[in-house]
DNA sequence: GACTGTTACTATAGCGCTCAAGTAGGGGTG
DNA sequence: CACCCCTACTTGAGCGCTATAGTAACAGTC
């Protein structure tokens, strides 16, 4: 490249920074002038604006976030704060996949992701709180909601920007995405009752979990409308677990005759099990997930999921946490006046739609060709 | 608007922030000294600095990072970016844990990791570019080495602390940390000949991945040394690539006795070839992977895999980069004098130790006691 | 007692940008 | 032609911090 002519006016630092006021010598006007003209707000003519973006480009002016943050603009970062065990976040398809669709929206809004791995829900909420008492970031995105979670009021409290992962409900007056995950239970269920199944198990994951509860209870309830036989297995959410959990089961007086496991990589781990016992998968046993990844793809059989689109829910709450960003800089103050609390119900949510895609492990017609099906979102 | 509520003294602002002049009145001294005190910086009497620092942890104050920045003071930010497909991610045991280690070093002396993943590798060069000139992060860590790789120029060009994961070697002038490739297949293939391998294949991923290379060349010179024959198959990194390289070695005149796959994903789409094709394992042909995982602890057989524990890999990646700014901004000026280059060969590298897990699928006594071997770094 | 040296601060000037308020100039209106 | 309004700017202040002079007070030296 050999960037290095052109610019280095003089001696001595290591950025002679182009600043605005460059420019705006330039172009003959002041640097207020130029700060709206780059920022594409009115009070300029279009030729002068166009005369100093094209001086702007020519100089190679990159603006200053830290100047910007600082004289009140948004500072263009969203964070998201994980309290995970550390290697959890290596197993997950579907972290990564999510983080790939928030960011393909972010980065196209000139938007970065901030992101942090803690140890507990507490140290969570205090992130959040430093991430917005230093204005690091304009808003954050929540993720793993729990039951009776603690950093919703937290975040209630703190009045920033916020969306919720999880759903529907249990997210305060904070809005957020989710997958509908009753949806999701349903079409699993009635895809193998239509298999000819009448004994189903559901292993789960852990039971803090917002969506694990919102699974057991579709699940139970879709069992009792089909008038098919629903057992449920509790387990965390660990391929050992899993495991465990899938002996168990075969333990029964009456085992069934398909399982629904909550993940990937639960529902590997139990195919194994099934396979070492003996029981040919779907022939003696069906297997299905409610996560999809290239690992569920890839397996022989391959196991039949639910399309969550990981990377479509990524987007979309991103798209969801920008416009509340927006709104929460059009609404500098939120109306003291007034009766309190009444926006608590009508917070707008948006929930992902379901898909389920079929594979070997629910019907062994599925498997024919090499896979190369429904990829990515 | 009606600024009229409690709080706001003038004008708009939500959050009448904190702000070192207000600790500063009511220590009665100047923001001068408060920031000398809460910065730890000489010139104030050790009464006084407690004082202050008293007062500035009563009145719950934030440092602001942006005026911080805009004074010059170091952002407490590192970037890494990704230029991978979205959804890889989500699949790389590696990865995660990776970031996990980085974080836990980075949230530890106060610092965040700012991530963006891009297409290209010109993306890539470009969101240094910026990063830098915007002065968002104080340095950065680059990962997925290659071969001739162009990013490697370019941040030798932009001069900016900068940390490269992988070598030895194909680093030019620029630090790095890395796993000692070489030594992991001598583990690896050592191993296997222990146990009577006289004819090993590999299962290479993506060749212009330098850590790729550095393989197959160790590997190629160890099968020779001891006298065994060393079969290369080339693949790519998906565990579809894997899946075909596998059943292509099976073709062969001398099919090998054992294979070794680059990654767990790998290994696994492998092994399940194997078993598809009635070859057990590791009774028919043997299976060994550079890549450890949950995934690879918990199949069964378990697999033989080279331990890198990239949580620790993660930390000590932090470590050195954090020494890397550190040491950039005690000398401003990197010498423009003397003649160019000099620094080549002389900065300072530091590898990881690779170690061998060995399990079942090299070993049927390792997979006795169910999995609860070496876990976490 | 005029000199240098410390120590412990203060004063002041930015860093690069945004924003509210002000103003010049031109056109339309009565 | 005095009036007002609009556009297209300029002025000036300030965001919160750091950095570099500068100064006051006190001790030690010859």
């Amino acid at each position: 490249m050999t960037t290095s002519s052109t610019s280095n006016a003089r001696g001595s630092g290591r950025g002679q920074r182009v600043t605005i006021a460059d420019i705006a010598r330039r172009a003959g006007v002041t640097s207020a002038a130029v700060s709206l003209a780059v920022n594409g707000r009115p009070g300029v003519s279009d030729a002068t604006r166009t005369r100093i973006i094209d001086i702007a480009r020519e100089l190679n002016w990159e603006p200053s976030p830290a100047a910007r943050a600082l004289a009140g603009a948004p500072v263009l970062t969203v964070g998201m704060v994980l309290a995970r065990p550390a290697d959890v976040l290596g197993n997950e398809a579907f972290f990564g996949a999510f983080v790939a669709g928030l960011q393909e929206v972010l980065s196209a809004q000139d938007y970065s992701l901030q992101m942090k791995i803690v140890d507990s829900p507490e140290a969570e909420i205090e992130t959040y709180r430093r991430w917005f008492a230093q204005r690091r970031v304009d808003g954050v995105v929540m993720v793993d909601l729990r039951v009776d979670d603690p950093r919703i009021p937290a975040l209630e409290d703190l009045g920033q920007p916020a969306l919720v992962i999880g759903g529907p409900g249990h997210h305060g007056s904070l809005p957020s995405v989710y997958v509908d995950d009753a949806h999701a239970t349903h079409l699993l269920v009635d895809h193998l009752v239509s298999h000819g199944h009448r004994r189903i198990a559901r292993v789960a994951g852990t039971a803090e979990f917002l969506h694990t509860s919102e699974r057991d209870q579709a699940f139970l309830a879709r069992c009792q409308e089909l008038d098919v036989d629903g057992v449920l297995q509790d387990a965390g959410f660990g391929a050992q677990d899993a495991a465990v959990a899938t002996a168990e089961l075969l333990t029964l007086a009456a085992p069934p005759t398909a399982i629904v496991f909550d993940s990937d990589e639960m529902a590997l781990a139990g195919t194994h099990v099934l396979l070492e016992s003996g029981i040919e998968v779907p022939g003696g046993i069906a297997v299905a997930s409610y996560e999809d990844s290239p690992l569920a793809r890839t397996h022989r059989p391959a196991i039949t999921a639910i399309g969550r689109s990981a990377v479509e829910y990524g987007r979309l709450a991103a798209t969801r946490l920008l416009e509340i960003v927006a709104a929460g800089r059009g609404r500098p103050q939120p109306e003291v006046t007034g009766g309190a609390e009444q926006t608590g119900s009508s917070v707008e949510v948006r929930a992902i739609e379901p898909i389920l895609v079929v594979r070997g492990s629910t019907d062994p017609s599925a498997d024919t060709a090499p896979p190369s099906g429904p990829n990515r979102g």
